[in-house]
DNA sequence: ACTATTTCCTGGATGC
DNA sequence: TGCATCCAGGAAATAG
């Protein structure tokens, strides 16, 4: 489940790999399509798109276009976005035309290097969007809520100390955070000592400082791990991430906290599976 | 304005 | 072995 760690990965692995690269031509696949925008704007936006870069946004992918004018001269213009949202299960490739096309792959761009990228979701849970650059949108894509890593420790207690829900939930609330997902969520409330279901809004200054450390921290140290491979996740180049051997409590239930030895104990919040330690965690 | 619940989707795991 | 059922969850849609 790719959530910031893993997106980060696998922007920066396209970027590595792709960019520079032109879009030829665009190919999506039959309805129902997981498309955000309309498939002739998709087109329209990505050929002869020039990749400048691809980087995160939240859990977003975000591929900045650029033209050169019709004449050939002059500087290339930044002109669109396409935005790709991995869902549960969406994975992006960069193929070779020989390699075989896998089952449930909804898009593929055929680069000017000859190689392909290639949009692959089983589960149908990713979308599709682009950005037309222009007067409405100068900036292009902005996430609804604010970076998790960039978010200074009192805006992050701002967003939360007058929430009622629980604090899980509001962690996975991307308008607030954009980029925290189940697992990270968990692994940041074990390492603060606090309880998921806690309401946001009992939490103290201090405590919801700590956890801003502790998300900070955790996202970190699985960024540096590229991300966790939990069921089919994979960087760009096909490879897992290893911060699954990291967890503390995420998918550890019945298991003995690593501090403790108390069984951790799953509950259902906002109908996600949430998992803590009822010694460490307050 | 918030918060809680339901829905989408498929593959893998489980149970009889 | 085979078939039915359940479960995973990001975020939009719907309900309260």
């Amino acid at each position: 489940m790719p959530e910031l760690p893993e997106v980060e990965t696998v922007a920066r692995g396209l970027d590595k790999r792709i960019a520079g690269d032109v879009i030829e031509s665009v190919w999506l696949g039959e309805k129902p399509e997981p498309l955000k925008s309309p498939a002739k704007q998709i087109v329209s936006v990505l050929e002869r798109s020039r990749i400048a870069h691809v980087r995160r946004v939240g859990k977003h992918i975000v591929f900045d276009l650029e033209r050169t004018s019709r004449n050939g001269k002059g500087k290339p213009q930044l002109h669109g976005q396409w935005i790709v949202h991995l869902g549960m299960t969406g994975r992006m490739q960069v193929a070779q035309p020989s390699d075989e096309i896998l089952k449930h792959t909804h898009a593929v761009l055929k680069l000017k290097s000859g190689r392909e990228l290639r949009f692959v979701d089983p589960r149908r849970f990713g979308r599709l969007a682009v950005v037309q650059l222009d007067t409405k949108t100068p900036a292009g894509f902005a996430a609804p809520g604010d970076e998790p890593l960039s978010a200074q420790a009192d805006r992050f207690v701002e967003l939360f100390r007058k929430r009622k829900t629980p604090i899980k939930s509001a962690l996975l609330n991307q308008k607030l955070l954009s980029g925290v997902g189940n697992i990270y969520a968990d692994e940041a409330l074990f390492r603060a000592g606090i309880r998921p279901k806690r309401r946001a809004s009992s939490l103290s200054r201090e405590q919801l400082t700590k956890l801003h450390a502790s998300l900070i921290e955790v996202l970190n140290e699985a960024i540096a791990l590229g991300g966790s491979s939990v069921s089919d996740y994979v960087n760009a180049d096909g490879e897992t991430g290893f911060f699954q051997l990291q967890h503390r409590v995420y998918g550890r239930e019945g298991d003995p906290c690593l501090v403790c030895e108390t069984p951790i104990r799953r509950v259902i919040i906002a109908g996600r599976s949430s998992h803590y330690c009822p010694h460490c965690q307050h």
